[in-house]
DNA sequence: GTAATATTGTCAATTATTGACAAGTTAATT
DNA sequence: AATTAACTTGTCAATAATTGACAATATTAC
C-alpha cells in the first residue's frame, strides 16, 4: 500500500462496487466533493475517519496511520522537505512524550 | 536538538541577548505573539522562516527540517498516531515523487 | 441516444488563523 | 518598595482557509 489517501478511498469504494453517491451518503458528504477528494483536489476531513472505518470495516488505527502519513507526505512534497524531517519528527514526538510524563509526575 | 520549535527560537534569541521586542521586529511580528509562539501557544508562520534564518544566520533547509518535524510531531502527539505513521509518510512521499517523474516523462 | 456516474467550477457560509492592543505578571535595578 | 524593562495572557476584529452545496459539464455503459 502506498497510494495517496484519495486513491486508497477510490480503491476501497470501487472494490465494493459503490458509487460516489452511495459512499458519499455513508460519509455524510456531497458526492461532488468526494470525487474531488478521491482525485486529490480536496482534503478528506479527519472527523470522518470513523465513518470511513465503519463503511469498509477497517481498523481505525491503521486508517489513521494512512491518513496522517498521507498528510505528512503531501506537506513534505509541497515544501521539498528532506527525508531527515521524519527523523526529526520522531525525535520531537519522543520529546513531547517525555515532557508530558514529567508534567504528570509534577502534578501528582 | 530535540526541543519544540518554540523552545528552539527562545534558545536562539536568548543566546543572542535579544528581547522579544527586538526579535519580533526582525520577524515583522507583534512581541506578544512571539511570546505565545515561544511558549507553544501559537504557531510560527512558515512564511517567516526565511526571516528567522537571516536573523540567526541559519541554514534554511535545516530550519525547514526543524519546523516541519515539529509540526508533524505535534500532530502525531495530538492524535496519538503510531510511529508507523512516519514510515507510511516516507513511502507515500516516494510514491508522490515517482508519480511526478512519470507525469514529467509523459509530458515531454 | 440516454441514463447513470463522475468531474469541475463557483460561491456563500462556516471555521481557523492572524494582527493588534490592552491589561496583567514577573524580574531586575536602584 | 517604587520604577522600569521584559514577558505573558486575554480578547477580538480582520483576514484567510476550508467546507457544503449545487449547477453545469464531461465521461462511461448500455
Amino acid at each position: 500500500m502506498n497510494a495517496t489517501f484519495g486513491e486508497y478511498i477510490r480503491q476501497l469504494r470501487t472494490d465494493k462496487g459503490l458509487t460516489l453517491t452511495e459512499l458519499a451518503a455513508l460519509l455524510k458528504l456531497d458526492s461532488a466533493n468526494l470525487s474531488k477528494i478521491e482525485n486529490g483536489k480536496r482534503e478528506f476531513d479527519e472527523k470522518r475517519l470513523d465513518k470511513l472505518a465503519i463503511a469498509f470495516d477497517l481498523d481505525f488505527e491503521r486508517l489513521k496511520t494512512e491518513y496522517f502519513g498521507d498528510q505528512f507526505a503531501k506537506k513534505m512534497y509541497e515544501y521539498k522537505c528532506s527525508p531527515e524531517t521524519l527523523i526529526v519528527a520522531e525525535e520531537k514526538m519522543n520529546y513531547l512524550k517525555s515532557i508530558n510524563i514529567k508534567q504528570a509526575e509534577i502534578k501528582f
